[in-house]
DNA sequence: CTCGTGACTCCCG
DNA sequence: TCGGGAGCCACGA
């Protein structure tokens, strides 16, 4: 199961996510230790919210867009976080400089 | 075991 | 200002 420690961080910060607030893949990649792997996050993310109840809704991509595709669920994503008070404009996108959630912000 | 792919992002020309 | 390339490495077949 634990694979690294990355993943293993990258589990942990996203079960950290507070209700209402969003992160981006580069900001968990960022925060687990190595800016570079988001793409590695979104892998772990995907995998492990099949498995686990993850709240991989709460991730987006750093456009504050939802990275999926209509029929990949984007509408249910859209749905779950608009459902946790996330609002977004008129372009379907998030202003992350109200919800964007960066850690603790040590 | 190896190989290909990817819910991304940043840097440099 | 804008576009393309490179980096990162976990997971499934």
């Amino acid at each position: 199961m634990s694979s690294t420690p990355f993943t293993l961080r990258v589990i942990n910060l996203i079960h950290s996510i507070p209700s209402g607030k969003v992160t981006t893949y580069g900001s968990i990649a960022a925060m687990a230790g190595n800016r570079r792997a988001a793409r590695q996050v979104a892998r772990i993310l995907h995998s492990s919210s099949r498995k686990e109840h993850l709240p991989w809704h709460r991730v987006i991509n750093r456009e504050g867009r939802i990275s999926l595709a209509r029929q990949q669920g984007y509408e249910d994503q859209k749905e779950l976080l608009e459902n946790e008070g996330i609002i977004f404009d008129v372009s379907d996108k998030i202003d992350l400089n109200i919800f964007l959630w960066q850690g603790d912000q040590s």
